[in-house]
DNA sequence: TTTTTCACCGACCGATCGGTCAAGCCCGCT
DNA sequence: AGCGGGCTTGACCGATCGGTCGGTGAAAAA
């Protein structure tokens, strides 16, 4: 039930919480993702824990409190997580590693993730916002930093790397919108689905240029040049 | 300013709208797109207007109303506004002209695009939900009809369809979340460069196989087959 | 045994929420 | 001038919001 501060504990600055507290944490995490931070009152949060509301301002000083450590708390190592599964080897395969570790991280902090994802980003706490956005472009510049790489190495076309970026995460970060824990394929495995296709790309090899060549817009076939 | 109901009065049910309740749909877009539904409360929608609270419930008989028209009215016609986009040509163009028709919806609808996409998904009005559900689906359904005439046109490989449709629709509908309205890049062009990266494929043309096969896992470079 | 600590609770607070209502304002029509 | 009817308003409602306060009971510390 509880997911949340599983980092080796070396790495995690608190230790050891109390089984309340990461209840508290678990239940607000998995409200916060499913109503939003303004649909859920903490009357909510309190019943949804079988507790008082008053026992949740003695281990939170207030709400805020709770979603960022719900959000920034839970999402403190997103990118040690995943910067810890990219092993060395060929650069699109760090890339495909990359998104198959921010999947796992999906399928493993599942609600903190929505509940982070899908939170307005006009946080009235500055130092908190300044601190998430740190950390999101941290975890994005690695991801280029990866892309780089497999455009240097000559793995991937010469394309715009911010671009390519966003397009990978597009794909990850869009499927708690769809994803259903019951089905079959994890998150990783949807992850790898989607390497696959973008990297491969949808097109058949086999098939060359369509018969009629309509729209000779930007690029459609030139796939090793700029 | 005002954005909504710009189909072309034929297939519109609504003819035309005072400028009262377009400003009132317009303010309400803006708001429920940048702080929720629940972040914004009838007073904010007032001040916004210049008006008072009253006058909201003298145009429309609840909050819930405004935001139904906001989000169910503004997205009636998606899927009509993309199909008639859609010319006969290549199914692959077809793809193409239908990512770029949905970003070019994006950017004339963005407001009660996001306003409509990142709304909690527990309508407590059931019909509206699933009317809502039954236009996405509508939406979804035409996109995977494209995606299997490519595939039978043998112009994209045997991909899953379902899976397709979500990794071209998440590099679609995760843009309003990085999307700069001041920076260079239309949403269409934006939609253009993700076709292309999807359709042809990250990796280099010119670049066979990695160095060394490491993580034989599946699909890498078998492009044609099933 | 006495004292301190701490998880925990019920009652309550001022503010704000969505929503109502009776009454004014304004403007064209007769 | 008189009048009717939309547009518009401020005052107000009960409910709920986030948050506070004084206190309870049991275990740990003394």
């Amino acid at each position: 039930m509880v997911e949340l501060s599983t980092t080796k504990d070396g790495t995690a600055n608190q230790a050891e919480q109390s089984d309340r507290v990461l209840q508290i944490l678990a239940e607000a995490a998995r409200l916060f993702a499913t109503k939003g931070y303004d649909g859920t009152s903490m009357r909510d949060i309190a019943v949804a824990c079988g507790i008082s509301k008053s026992l949740l301002y003695h281990h939170f000083s207030n709400k805020d409190e709770i979603y960022a450590r719900v959000a920034v708390g839970s999402t403190l190592e997103l990118y040690l997580f995943v910067r810890d599964r990219v092993p060395d080897g060929p650069p699109s395969q760090k890339i495909r590693a990359f998104m198959i570790a921010t999947a796992e991280y999906f399928r493993r902090y599942r609600w903190a993730w929505i509940a982070s994802t899908t939170a307005f980003w006009n946080d009235p706490d500055r130092h908190r916002q300044k601190e998430r956005l740190t950390r999101r472009d941290r975890f994005e510049n690695f991801l280029r930093g990866l892309i780089q790489e497999a455009i240097d190495a000559g793995e991937i076309r010469k394309l715009d790397v911010p671009m390519t970026g966003r397009l990978i995460l597009s794909s990850l970060n869009w499927m708690h919108r769809w994803y259903n824990p019951n089905k079959t394929a994890t998150p990783e495995q949807i992850a790898d689905i989607f390497f696959d296709m973008v990297f491969n790309g949808l097109c058949n090899p086999d098939f060359g240029v369509p018969p009629t060549g309509e729209q000779p817009k930007p690029a459609r076939r030139k796939r090793a040049g700029k």
